[in-house]
DNA sequence: AATCGCGCCTGACGGC
DNA sequence: TGCCGTCAGGCGCGAT
């Protein structure tokens, strides 16, 4: 799932229900998740109290006064808000359970997600200081991006997906945004002119909004904090679209792999 | 330095 | 019906 458009929906809705309030315990049913979920984290979590809740790439960072505890979604990952008494079904994690009533309830099926402690600076872990550059902040542009892939063989769409360059972009996301730029996939990162890479940061934001603006997509595990779908895999242009109907030429959507995923394009419009 | 591809997991689906 | 292979939103790591 959890891609930036669904990490940062994720955020949004847990905001009104987390930020501010304290951290009573962390009560981990499964821990087995891409990195095992000890028992020190409710340890330094316990009595601390979540003063914002900020998203780098696809991770969660619940900032609080003495670290911050780290969220990551993986593949099949969901975070929901639950009364403190709701049961425990199949694949969940972890339970944030907050002073007052509810708790903040981590759902993996794939267990790909993370839970983890991290000391302040949050910035200083390695997980974190190798990130690549927001989509929405001003250092995502089309002359950066065209002197970051100077001499880059790899595929555009690789480079894209690549969270050392640039974060959040994941394989739903690249595929719709080469889409909207009528780029070629296959085409080599270093070989793309300074105005089609202006023009592929202008799409690539432009289709995170969308997906945004729907609160994500739901392919199958992802859901809203209250349970609710996304909407956005209904806006899907090219994603999982193989042999239907390119919407702007009508041409067949091929589908192909790369880097062991899939990728969809329209071999009309995209060069 | 850049690129490739494996492995971590469960579950759904299609072919036989 | 069941078994087996393949694939699914991510990403760290080791090999080349």
């Amino acid at each position: 799932m959890p891609e930036l458009p669904e990490v940062e929906t994720t955020r949004r809705g847990l905001l009104p229900h987390v930020v501010g309030r304290r951290i009573r315990d962390v009560v981990v049913r499964n821990p087995h998740l891409r990195w095992p979920v000890t028992r020190g984290i409710a340890r330094h979590a316990r009595g601390e109290r979540v003063l914002a809740i900020r998203r780098r790439g696809k991770y969660l960072l619940f900032d609080c006064p003495r670290g911050h505890l780290l969220v990551h979604l993986g593949m099949s990952g969901r975070l929901s808000v639950v009364p403190q008494d709701a049961p425990a079904q199949a694949h969940d994690h972890v339970d944030v359970q907050l002073e007052g009533n509810g708790s903040l309830r981590l759902t993996d099926p794939r267990r790909f997600g993370a839970v983890l402690w991290l000391p302040s600076p949050a910035e200083g872990h390695a997980l974190l200081n190798g990130l690549g550059v927001e989509p929405f902040d001003e250092g995502f542009s089309g002359a950066a991006m065209h002197a970051l892939a100077r001499g880059r063989r790899v595929p555009i769409k690789s480079f894209l997906m690549n969270g050392r360059i640039v974060t959040g972009v994941g394989n739903i996301y690249a595929s719709e945004a080469l889409f909207a730029a009528g780029i070629d996939p296959r085409r080599a990162a270093g070989r793309l002119s300074l105005e089609r890479w202006s023009r592929l940061v202008d799409s690539v934001r432009a289709t995170l909004e969308r997906a945004l603006a729907a609160g994500g997509s739901t392919l199958r595990d992802y859901a809203l904090v209250d349970g609710r779908e996304g909407g956005f895999q209904h806006e899907f242009s090219v994603y999982d679209r193989e042999g239907r109907p390119c919407p702007r030429c009508g041409r067949a959507i091929r589908q192909l792999r790369q880097g062991q995923r899939s990728t969809f394009f329209c071999p009309g419009c995209q060069r």
